[in-house]
DNA sequence: GTTAAATATGGAACATCATTCCAGAGATAT
DNA sequence: ATATCTCTGGAATGATGTTCCATATTTAAC
């Protein structure tokens, strides 16, 4: 069964099929439900506790039942992390002017990768397929109504993308780093601050600097810096 | 054996020790060596080409040997990236201003990436550890130049490092997918553009038309545009 | 209503990988 | 000379993604 991303992938009439053959398992598999108990996996033990076989053991089926649904394990994520995106990416825009709309959005798709740590990798692994084109799409539309020069519309569209995404991944990373060394936040932040303090200050005198700081900063609040120093650029240029 | 990320990681003695006994084989196994072999496998066969299989032959020896200088493969990535990063970050800084150390800093990593795409991965693998700080230094110090105010220091520290690394690994992702479909750029471009200009104008008005300039467009000057427009925002605040 | 094809299932088998184990070789220290 | 440490490399282990296939169920054709 193939399919292009994000696009409804089963034509009515298969859909009526299944849905009448039901009785072949109390829960007929389908892809919905494979991407469904998919996320729940990844939710609950990370990107590594998503196998096939922890899979087929929570749907109870064996992994070649879940292989006719599916393609392959990089499709399974790409899928899992649009059905995810999809709804993020919904954010409320009536009325508001682009640049709030932009930093809503941004702040959404943040929120949502700190809660889903593993959409991070999911969204890189597939470059210029629906998940991401999804931002870019809503990303875009903003920049367009900022009305900013022609030449300078696309370049700003991809920076964001790639620094929104960028932050997210390394988020993820970060909680994935934490939870793999079995630390929570702090600890990690903690471990990572000794190590620079123990730099030679005549190479690193910022890195020791920033030592303290890192472990007061709100990754949150510095994610929207960022955004921020993006907007302030593109006022100044339209 | 184990080891602190970038720091020297064999006592002299040890050193010594080691070199005295170069005839237990022609060439003696050294940390050195391995890193220096995976270099080689990465930039040839990509990221999945390395295997402990494919170094021990290279190195012509058994996966065991490796094991006794290396604790595992996530830090060997981590190592041979550091061997690299380190090269790149040493730009020429001489009465430069910091804005144009910034930009000739970032597209020396930029170049970097896209030469050993390996690399962009391996960056985020270890957040807080030797290859990163490398970079955070060098940003730290120049945007210490610009004197901006106290409290935007760090958040512009972190955004730039996000964004360079970001868009590198978007950039790695794009070269390993198309690598992994035996197309090159403008067939893998063109693909997308394809697969955009299929959607629905309704839904998709911006992705649509971006599919032309898709084609078109330039990855190190977006890059660089991106840049340049978070050195602006910052000019605006200082 | 019977039959042939299509759809769907799940368990076994396969190849590959990172990693561990271990028997032993070579070098050093006592 | 003997015991200890350093280092080697091949074999074994366990887990993974993926393929294969025998079988069951449903649909389509006659």
């Amino acid at each position: 069964m193939s399919t292009w991303n994000g696009v409804p992938y089963v034509s009515q009439k298969v859909m009526d099929k299944r849905t009448r053959t039901a009785q072949r398992r109390r829960e007929s598999l389908s892809r919905e439900r494979i991407i469904e108990a998919s996320i729940e996996i990844l939710d609950s033990d990370g990107e590594v506790g998503l196998t096939f076989r922890a899979l087929s053991d929570r749907l109870t089926t064996g992994p070649g039942a879940i292989y006719w649904h599916i393609d392959n394990k990089s499709e399974l994520l790409t899928a899992a992390c649009d059905a995810i995106i999809a709804c993020t990416v919904d954010v409320p825009v009536v009325g508001m002017p682009p640049e709030a709309v932009i930093r809503a959005l941004a702040l959404s798709l943040f929120d949502t990768i700190d809660a889903h740590p593993w959409i991070g990798s999911a969204l890189t692994r597939s470059p210029g397929q629906m998940p991401v084109v999804r931002i870019l799409e809503r990303i875009g539309q903003q920049i367009r109504a900022l009305h900013v020069a022609d030449e300078e519309e696309w370049p700003a569209v991809c920076a964001l993308l790639n620094y929104i995404v960028g932050v997210g991944r390394q988020n993820a990373a970060n909680a994935q780093f934490t939870r793999a060394r079995d630390l929570d936040r702090s600890a990690f932040l903690g471990s990572v601050a000794r190590t620079w303090s123990q730099l030679d200050r005549k190479d690193y005198p910022f890195t020791i600097d920033s030592a303290d700081r890192l472990q007061l900063h709100d990754d949150r609040a510095d994610f929207l810096a960022g955004i921020n120093l993006f907007l302030r650029g593109l006022r100044l240029s339209a």
